[in-house]
RNA sequence: GGUGAGAUACUCAAGUGGCCAACGAGGGCAGACUGUAAAUCUGCUGGCUUUCGCCUUCGGAGGUUCGAAUCCUCCUCCCACCA
């Protein structure tokens, strides 16, 4: 196959799913060199050292990292210690725990044993932005400061938003962007991927790189951000809404199950493995009538456990969950406490860490959330005796308690 | 530096002496309905006390008062305009 082909057939794959790339001809340079000499290209892409928990989120900008190595990509995975420190603006403005370099450490670690499921190790360099930043002087940081206008930092959305809207903006928030940028010049990538909602950060490593001197600008592509369970807001552990890699298999089968059918299909364009045809083609049976949506759903959350777990634990994650949830039977796993009684129901709820508060205990009985072996509890004031109950609290809650 | 306006629960946001554990909205939890959902409707949403009540909470520290989110003093933070 002649050169220029391969190149289409690489930029078909990398290219797939990608919400901007900017510049698409850059991006074709730097495959053709690749396939005429062999020179690999670098592809950067920074994460979070508070965060080494990675969820689906995160697996987006993965599998693609994964793909820029099967043609010829080295990645440059950036763990920002330094700029993590600060705190990236985008969104809310929270001032972060300063980490010691034991626990970025031990986070870059986790982060590896997480990533390497996805990555090829063998085409992956692991640096820390605090290296070089942690060394500069004064006098260099004002020089990059001098690189951009307020004017500019402005534009960004997020920014011009809390400005107009009279929030505080702390000086040390535009140097986020400036540090990003800067970690570009130093590692002089050909390629940055990171969110679209990165685009100010990202497009700032190609302003740098020029201001710098360096020869070259990066190509900046942009994924689609994966929402969270809500459908709404960006999967993100603070949010809460976010399905973990390392979650258990019948957890991780629930999580996906509970998403909406339209997000479904969100979830099938930018995480699974099956081809656009192949997915539309799920998409038109669904709405013929001819595959179930319940149906078309358990496929991706076994594809997806599957992925970071096994076949076999993808299937039973399946019928577990229909076994809980269908059939409202048991779980097969139970958490089991032992309590001296006789106790007050609301008091054994909390005992069995089903419930924060006796309070809320109280609240979720009066709204008949409770059950004792599968029977709703009538009666608020109950006590129970010594004996083996299964408890439960809503749908999901469950949990075995032995009264002495 | 000056003047003015602010800081209320997870978030936004009412409340300007007792009726305030504090309106409302969002979020969250639960119930009904479903396909497990989503949408919709309903209830709950500081803690303790088996609900009689008690305790903690309206940026922080003091004070006035029988009584303070509300009034006074100082402080911290933040915004606007002016310099």
């Amino acid at each position: 196959m002649p050169h220029t082909e391969k190149v289409q057939a690489a930029l078909n794959e990398i290219c797939r799913g990608s919400a901007e790339i900017i510049t698409d001809e850059q991006l074709e340079k730097l495959l053709t060199r690749y396939y005429e000499t062999g020179e690999p290209y670098y592809v950067k892409a920074g994460f979070d050292p508070t965060a080494p928990d990675l969820h689906l989120g995160h697996t987006v900008l993965l599998q693609k990292l994964a793909m820029f190595q099967k043609y010829g990509g080295i990645v440059q995975f950036l763990i920002g210690d330094f700029t993590g420190m600060i705190g990236d603006p985008t969104g809310k403005s929270q001032t972060r725990k300063k980490l010691t370099q034991e626990e970025v450490k031990a986070n870059a670690k986790s982060y590896e044993e997480q990533v390497f499921k996805i990555l090829d190790p063998e085409k992956t360099v692991v640096v820390f932005n605090s290296e070089w930043l942690g060394k500069l002087t004064s006098y260099e940081m004002i020089e990059l400061a001098s690189k951009r206008t307020v004017a500019r930092m402005l534009e960004r959305d997020d920014f011009e938003k809390r400005f107009k809207s009279g929030q505080d903006i702390s000086i040390y928030e535009f140097f986020y962007p400036l540090f990003q940028g800067y970690d570009s010049v130093v590692l002089k990538s050909d390629i940055e991927i990171g969110g679209t909602d990165q685009k100010f950060n990202l497009l700032m490593g190609r302003h740098l790189q020029r201001a710098y001197n360096i020869g070259k600008e990066q190509v900046v592509m942009m994924m689609p951000i994966l929402e969270g369970l809500d459908g709404v807001q960006k999967m993100s552990k603070s949010l809460g809404n976010f399905i973990g890699v390392t979650e258990d298999p019948n957890t991780m089968f629930a999580k996906i199950m509970s998403i909406s059918d339209d997000l479904m299909w969100r979830y099938y364009e930018l995480l699974s493995a099956k081809t656009i045809p192949e997915i539309e083609k799920m998409k038109s049976d669904v709405e013929a009538g001819i595959l179930h949506p319940k149906r078309a759903k358990e496929i991706l959350a076994e594809e997806i456990v599957e992925r970071f777990h096994s076949r076999a634990a993808a299937e039973a994650a399946r019928e577990e969950f229909n076994k809980v949830f269908k059939q409202k039977d048991l779980p097969t796993d139970i958490p089991e406490y032992e309590i001296e009684g006789p106790i007050w129901i609301a008091k054994a709820l909390v005992e069995a860490k089903l419930e924060p508060s006796t309070s809320q205990a109280r609240r979720d009985l009066n709204a008949g959330a409770v059950r004792i072996d599968q029977k709703k509890v009538e009666d608020k004031d109950l006590q129970l005796e010594a004996g083996e109950y299964i408890l439960q609290v809503g749908k999901k809650k469950f949990a075995k308690v032995k009264v002495r």
